[in-house]
DNA sequence: CCACGAGA
DNA sequence: TCTCGTGGG
């Protein structure tokens, strides 16, 4: 998923509190419900389901993680996808391909009882449908949280509100919205600070990655970032074999990022790549105007509809209805 | 992922 | 008070 620029990325990359990120993120809604629904599952990879089997795991993300936003003072902007590229059919084909292929493996490591193997299986044949779009809409809705639908890449749009100062940083884990420009990026803004890694759990906390110091300190411009992202491979092109992060950053400090894509991928006309990220279509069509949270609302649509615990829902609420109500008399822009 | 309770 | 394990839907 995303562009591998990880390596390169990494000294770049700053601790961050939560005390010094309130005010508007623009969450990559796309990245954070398929975060839910990977990891909120059982061991052996079943998602969390009401009692007619509909996938929860993403609403149950949706309402705590918001409701620890809220406590901190962030407030968030969900920021979906719209149509996709024709760049990215390739892309889209062959994960489709890996998740139909997951959902069997997943069924049979079930039937044989090995648990490890359908947990993994199961992750990867998570998919972020129309379902899962539709109810995330809804229950955002009645918390009164803004969320934006992007003509294109939500990435792109959420990097282009940063842009703009409607928003002070995109949430994601993917590095994409670096090359769409976004000033700032967090990654693993969670407030458990644990994920599993091949089983093993380890700690992560939120970091900050600067776009302008990381260019800075790599002695890059974006255009030249984006060089790198093309060598690597990004969701728009498959990027040349053998060519990582550091590789690609050799190749591009040298100038050389034409001559070796004109060696290896002769047939392949990099500037449709490079003029997505430069200029994706975004929107200005937008509001960021808060509602009031739908506390009957909320209680409607996660315990009669989907089964949830009243008790635990109440106590998310308390959390971010009191304060999301104090800041909806205050301007969200 | 997050909340919550058990155990240290 | 903190870490760890488990259930949530």
């Amino acid at each position: 998923m995303g562009v591998a620029l990880r390596d390169i990325i990494a000294d770049y990359k700053t601790p961050v509190t939560w005390e010094a990120l309130s005010g508007i993120a623009a969450i990559d809604a796309n990245n954070a419900l398929y975060q839910f629904l990977t990891i909120i599952r059982q061991p052996d990879g079943t998602p969390l389901m009401d009692r007619q089997g509909r996938v929860t795991s993403h609403l149950s993300g949706i309402l705590f993680r918001i409701a620890n936003f809220m406590e901190k003072g962030i407030k968030p902007v969900f920021v979906f996808d719209g149509k996709p590229t024709e760049l990215k059919q390739a892309t889209i084909d062959e994960r489709r391909k890996l998740r139909d292929t997951a959902g069997i493996k997943w069924k049979e490591a079930v039937e044989r009882g090995d648990e490890a193997e359908a947990y993994k299986q199961a992750r990867s044949s998570t998919r972020v449908d129309a379902t899962i779009i539709a109810t995330s809409k809804e229950l955002l809705g009645l918390m009164g949280i803004p969320f934006v639908q992007a003509p294109g890449e939500g990435e792109a749009q959420a990097s282009y509100m940063v842009v703009k100062g409607d928003a002070r940083y995109v949430v994601s884990q993917d590095y994409d919205t670096l090359l769409f420009g976004a000033p700032m990026l967090v990654r693993n803004l969670t407030v458990s600070g644990k994920r599993k890694i091949r089983g093993r759990q380890i700690t992560v906390s939120p970091e900050r990655i600067v776009l302008a110091d990381t260019l800075a300190g790599l002695k890059l411009t974006r255009e030249q970032l984006i060089e790198i992202g093309i060598l690597v491979g990004t969701d728009f092109n498959p990027g040349v074999e053998g060519v990582g992060a550091k590789t690609g950053l050799k190749i591009v400090q040298k100038g050389e990022f034409a001559a070796k894509l004109a060696e290896k991928q002769p047939d392949f006309d990099p500037s449709p790549v490079m003029d997505m990220f430069l200029h994706p279509p975004v929107t200005d069509d937008y509001s960021l105007a808060a509602g009031h949270p739908d506390a009957e609302g909320i209680r409607k649509m996660l315990c009669d509809g989907y089964d949830f615990s009243p008790e635990r829902v109440d106590k998310a609420m308390e959390g971010f209805t009191v304060k999301a109500g104090q800041k909806t008399l205050e301007s969200w822009f």
